[in-house]
Order: C-alpha cells, then sequence, then structure tokens
DNA sequence: CCCTGATTCGC
DNA sequence: GCGAATCAGG
C-alpha cells in the first residue's frame, strides 16, 4: 500500500478528529497503526492538542533511544497477515460484524447474574476482537453497550453470554426458576 | 494484558 | 520516504 493524496487526506482528517492511530490504520486498510503514526510524523501533525502531559514531561526532548539491532531475517510471520504482537503493530484488526441481536432463551437466573459481574459494558468503538460481543439493551439507543468482557480468541461471547447463547434448545423447559430478565 | 503516541534507523 | 521494533506511559 501506498501513500496516495486520498489515504494522505483521509489520514489527516481522522488525526484531527481525534482518533487513534490503530483505528486509522484500521479505517485505511493495509498499514499498521506503526505506519500511521510514522506519517503523522513526517506530515508534522503530530502533537494533537493534548492537555500538557502533566509538567516535565514537556521538557523532554530526549535521546533515550533504543538499542535495536534488526540484523537478520525478519521473525517468519506465523499469519501471513498483521498480527498483534504484544503492544505491537496491529493492522485493520477487523471486528467481526456485532450482531445486534441474539435472542436469549430461558437460563436460570445465577447464570443471568454471574454473566452481569463480568460486563464491561463497552460502546462498539471499545470492542475489541477478543471481547464478548452480548448486545446490552437498544441498539437504536445510544446507551447501547456491548458486554466487553473476556472471550476467548475466536468466540463471539464470553464464558458467561456463551453459556447463554448456546444453550440446548432441549433442557430449557425443564428446571423452573424465576425467568431470568431479558436484558442482561 | 489491553492500549496510546514517540523515536530510531535499516531498508 | 517508509514503517517495524522499541520505548515510555495510561
Amino acid at each position: 500500500m501506498q501513500w496516495t493524496d486520498e489515504r494522505v487526506e483521509l489520514l489527516k482528517k481522522r488525526w484531527a478528529e481525534g482518533l487513534s492511530a490503530s483505528q486509522i490504520a484500521a479505517e485505511l486498510g493495509g498499514v499498521t497503526r506503526n505506519a500511521v503514526i510514522g506519517k503523522v510524523h513526517r506530515l508534522g501533525l503530530s502533537g494533537r492538542a493534548k492537555a500538557a502531559p502533566s509538567g516535565v514531561a514537556r521538557l523532554r526532548a530526549k535521546p533515550a533511544a533504543a538499542p535495536r539491532r534488526v540484523a537478520t531475517a525478519a521473525p517468519a510471520p506465523s499469519q501471513p497477515s498483521y498480527g498483534v504482537r504484544g503492544n505491537v503493530a496491529l493492522a485493520a484488526a477487523p471486528v467481526a460484524a456485532p450482531r445486534p441481536i441474539a435472542a436469549p432463551r430461558l437460563v436460570p437466573l445465577e447464570v443471568v447474574e454471574n454473566a452481569s459481574l463480568v460486563c464491561e459494558r463497552v460502546t462498539i468503538m471499545e470492542l475489541r476482537e477478543n471481547m464478548c460481543r452480548w448486545p446490552l439493551g437498544d441498539p437504536s439507543q445510544a446507551e447501547f453497550r456491548f458486554c466487553g468482557g473476556r472471550s476467548s480468541p475466536g468466540d463471539a461471547y464470553c464464558s458467561h453470554h456463551a453459556a447463554i447463547a448456546y444453550q440446548p434448545a432441549h433442557d430449557r423447559r425443564r428446571d423452573r426458576r424465576p425467568a431470568a430478565a431479558l436484558t442482561h
């Protein structure tokens, strides 16, 4: 991918809007957040309006560089695409299309309550790959959130919500307990 | 751990 | 010029 005028324009715009480098990278596609940050600096538009980093930090036009030595071959990426390397470079990590609705069935109340405990109540913007996409509330409302609890990589839901969502259709009817409210 | 931006420097 | 690797910080 190259920095076409269009891509640069979008970058400038989003950066000005305050989006993070990784968010911009995801929107652009084909680049990592490092690439975005690098470009931002080259364009000379770093340092967004940011509440002064508390006094001293300001003056640190510091040299404390890194002793990096790349030398040999690249670390043979296990995945052909961009991946997550610790806190490093992650490009276009597409969060799977969040499903607006997942119709919960009758579920033991305590299961639902346990689920509530792990709900982070995150917005769609805060939703990440390994976060539970269980919807909370009305998707048409601003208050709509996703559970956001930890989900196993590749799983849509956290363990509690998975227990609810994937409940076998059978043993639903038997043991009657207080029906859980469906809002959670 | 998740993430953020900043910096260096081999390419 | 580009961006991975790394740092420093939340």
